[in-house]
DNA sequence: CCTGTTTCTGCAAACGTTATCATAATTATG
DNA sequence: CATAATTATGATAACGTTTGCAGAAACAGG
């Protein structure tokens, strides 16, 4: 592979000023800069990517850190970032890190050795000390989706979770639901805590009574283990909801499995609501009334405040710390439905 | 950030010496070892990879170029190629294309630019000059899933999809089902090419008729268009399928949403039979059943056959050229049942 | 025609490693 | 004890860029 030196040679001038004609920086005769870059095209340069980024400090490259890119809401985070970083000449390195605080470390390590120019993280459950590192450094870095408050002051991308629970919990009440279900996850994690708050003032607000017969927390998506609790939940005598509201689509695609095993008819005995609007849930039957998260945008927004603040630190700018709450969605499709006969 | 110079200046030696200590290289006094080793934690030294990569001309990063993560089959091959990867000491570039060659052949100019170890390819749906370019230069890379005829001579990692389709058929004749419906997806790929020979060897095996009315092509998942063919095909009067074999689990998901949709009982009207084995196959009702594919071995051993060729090229060793074609395995579900009364 | 600016080009020093070669110190060999 | 082999270390040249500095050429203005 020709380098600047080969090309530089071939037309007798110095490498500087063939590296000028390719960076066009200042000052270059019209007709030498012709020449160079018909030597470039003739030898085949290509610039080496490596030595540029030894020298200027920036690799273009960013790193995006989750759990586990089969959880179907990821794909369409990790699409978003994508798209976005592809827009701006990046690439990105996918990290699954299964929750592990190891892995992460590991990766976080990794790709700081590696100079990538920052990270978007989605993966943290607990207090992780290489992120808070990272961030000490300066590291450019965005949170998406998930979010803490000991890594307050690091840019954030996600939704409010508290009023997209308590909106989705009106929705069920105002259809005539008043025995409504829910479902939750990790409860470690503040996106459930969120949720589990907002359901929680909804029911203050509409005089129901709190029933934890009818919660299930720390559910775990697509697991037996789920289905085993929802068969419970919904065969208890006296308890049995008439809508639940699972924080994600694929805990209601399982909610709707165990109702359908115990031959319960949706929307018509239970209204099940989701969490997330993956492109799945109008492919189900009946299709999944969900709260819908604008999961692609997320991860397009969260690629351009972390390039804010890589061209801040690139320059000395000023970058503007924030947290950004994109606004979520009810679409109603068949698995809600109103409650007519009230007694 | 420290750098070898400041290690070994803090400890009052030479580059090389404290270099040779890291990488542990020949012949270095263990004392020293000790002395260089306490000084690099105390520094909190990290070597700089890009330096490194810069002088020996690797960089343990190679690139995976798909269509799309959102196909569901998709994240488990990531995941797979992933995991091997990491365990390797290598990190995953993530490229979607979309099918397009323009992006395709951008992601190849930059990756190669950033001197990546490989490339893993399952992107491509018509011939590509890139990356034949590619592949003429020797650079190390492994096609997963799909295949081409110009392209062979590069390792490739799949299933033996006329056999898979095949046996889908077989297993359905042998349920007792004589009218069995096929949907394809894009018929200029060779995997769906392979599928639908497999079908028709399968049909003149059993003596059954080959019926274009209940064959749909060029089905894209999850796409209304899909739902609306399948609404008339089993809608004709006397052409309707007793079963269906969908080529992905997600055209087999939107054909039981048609069919529910239309009033059909699945398994009692119509036999409904996937292909891949997505997790979520087991989550939707009825439970699918699938042709398994091993996605998720499919991207690691792409990833250690990728390994396999990059030592080859690095140490000038042999790599054995060969194409793997993994088992496929059905996996019995709800969606399919014996056809017991037959006139 | 001289001085001062602008435009153009080259030299050489980084960036942070690895690796070859030479040399010094130590140990083994007969 | 002389010589050879082994072990340990340091200089130095790459790897392929970018960039500050300096000098040369071109072009003004007076």
């Amino acid at each position: 592979m020709a380098n600047l030196k080969d090309v530089a040679e071939y037309v007798g001038m110095s490498v500087s000023t063939v590296s000028r004609v390719l960076n066009d920086k200042a000052y270059v005769d019209p007709s030498t800069r012709r020449i160079v870059l018909a030597a470039v095209e003739e030898l085949g340069y290509r610039p080496n990517a490596l030595a540029r980024s030894l020298k200027i400090g920036r690799t273009y490259t960013i790193a995006l850190l989750i759990p586990d890119i089969q959880n179907l809401y990821l794909t369409m985070i990790v699409r978003g970032v994508e798209d976005a970083a592809r827009q701006e000449g990046l690439t990105v390195i996918l990290c699954n890190t299964d929750e592990n605080t190891d892995i992460e470390a590991e990766y976080i390590n990794v790709l700081r050795d590696r100079w990538v120019d920052g990270f978007v993280i989605s993966s943290i459950s607990k207090k992780s000390d290489s992120i808070r590192r990272l961030k000490n450094e300066g590291y450019p870095m965005v949170l998406t989706v998930r979010y803490y408050d000991y890594l307050s002051g690091i840019d954030t991308v996600a939704v409010d979770n508290f009023n997209a629970a308590y909106q989705a919990v009106k929705y069920l009440y105002e259809l005539g639901h008043r025995q409504i279900g829910l479902v939750l996850g990790d409860i470690g994690l503040n996106v459930y805590k969120d949720r589990f708050a907002g359901y929680r003032e909804a029911l203050r607000d509409f005089d129901l009574p709190l029933n934890e017969r009818i919660i299930i927390k720390n559910a775990v998506d697509g697991s037996e283990a789920l289905i085993h609790d929802v068969e419970m939940m919904v065969n208890q005598p006296t308890d049995c909801p008439d809508a639940i509201f699972a924080t994600s689509d694929l805990k209601a695609i399982s909610v709707m499995h165990a109702l359908h095993k115990n031959g319960k008819q949706i929307p018509e005995d239970i209204s099940v609501m989701g969490f997330d609007d993956i492109p799945l849930s109008s492919l189900v039957h009946p299709t999944l009334t969900t709260m819908k998260q604008p999961l692609y945008e997320i991860g397009q927004l969260s690629v351009q405040k972390l390039i804010s603040q890589i061209e801040a630190k690139a320059t000395n700018g000023q970058h503007i710390h924030s947290i950004e709450l994109l606004p979520t969605e009810i679409i109603s499709r068949q698995s809600t439905r109103r409650r007519s006969e009230r007694l």
